[in-house]
DNA sequence: ATCTTAATGTTATAACATAACAATAGTGAA
DNA sequence: TTCACTATTGTTATGTTATAACATTAAGAT
């Protein structure tokens, strides 16, 4: 279950708050450098539950005065997703910021395909169905991705 | 499980003859039709088991002598996933064609990194921990994607 | 035959992503 | 402190993936 569903009606102010002080935590703990830039990207992904493209997040770099270019976005973004601080959405080649991000990482993700918001769910990596039939072939998974499209409930109410 | 895992020596000409004659018998049953262009790119896909590009596609026919811009390669690829004889790998930004169009179509995608195969497994799109998720916040799932990424029964092997 | 729709051809460009190298800023050792 | 080392950022250029828009041709229906 998402841990904070951002379907719901809820204080994204503190929403924001919270993901940014864990984030600040982690790097902190692991000794990362969670540098200015870094950090302004992952609050540009904070500021809302939609995914959000690298030039998105240049075009808001630029307005705030910084003259980036591409790998500037490029480089903040996947040090963020490295450490698990936010997400590439493949489905859209896009990105969200995590809001739990000291949790274990196997996440699967809510796309709601008509405003554009993005849950985070949680799978289990060593069960279900596919880890058996990759177990049955000898293929090891590293990594698995899980993305869903479909309505989220205001969405879906909205469509009949 | 795989239909006829690919990490698997097989008798591939075979494996070839008849997805594309399911995808011809599909075809003739919903009346479609499966236009030289798209046919021809249906074998382009079929020849292995790794994805390709939609410019890999591209290439292959034009070195066939067929004077094809992108919108060619695209438009091929868009129908043939559309109905399911194709599939796209999202982690790739490519193509694999399907081994078994005539089944039910909830994929999941096992891609090893190593030799690039794809393998497609099924999973259950309806029950899993996911759906209880997405259940629960009452997000409607019309589609999901999964694709793993590890190392195939040979390429973990060699590894070693 | 003519109409209609689906498919293909073609040009141009949009959108996404990274290679390569220069410049700068942090970090630790002498 | 000064030096050397490494991580980060700046910058230019280019590579890769994808689609909009419109012209032309082919297929199927009456």
């Amino acid at each position: 279950m998402p841990h904070n569903p951002p379907f719901e009606k809820h204080d994204h102010a503190a929403c924001r708050k919270t993901a940014l002080a864990q984030a600040d935590a982690i790097c902190a703990k692991r000794g990362l450098r969670l540098t200015p830039i870094r950090r302004r990207v992952l609050e540009i992904l904070l500021e809302s539950h939609v995914a959000l493209g690298a030039y998105d997040v240049l075009e808001r770099l630029r307005e705030e005065g910084h003259a980036a270019q591409p790998p500037v976005a490029y480089r903040a973004l996947d040090f963020l997703v490295e450490y698990g601080l936010a997400h590439r959405i493949e489905r859209l080649s896009a990105f969200i910021a995590c809001h739990h991000p000291d949790g274990c990482h196997a996440p699967a993700f809510l796309i709601c395909r008509a405003c554009n918001l993005v849950a985070e769910a949680q799978t289990e990596p060593k069960r279900g169905p596919l880890a058996q039939d990759a177990q049955a072939l000898g293929f090891v998974i590293e990594e698995a991705i899980v993305e869903a499209q479909g309505l989220c409930p205001a969405c879906n109410m909205a469509s009949k």
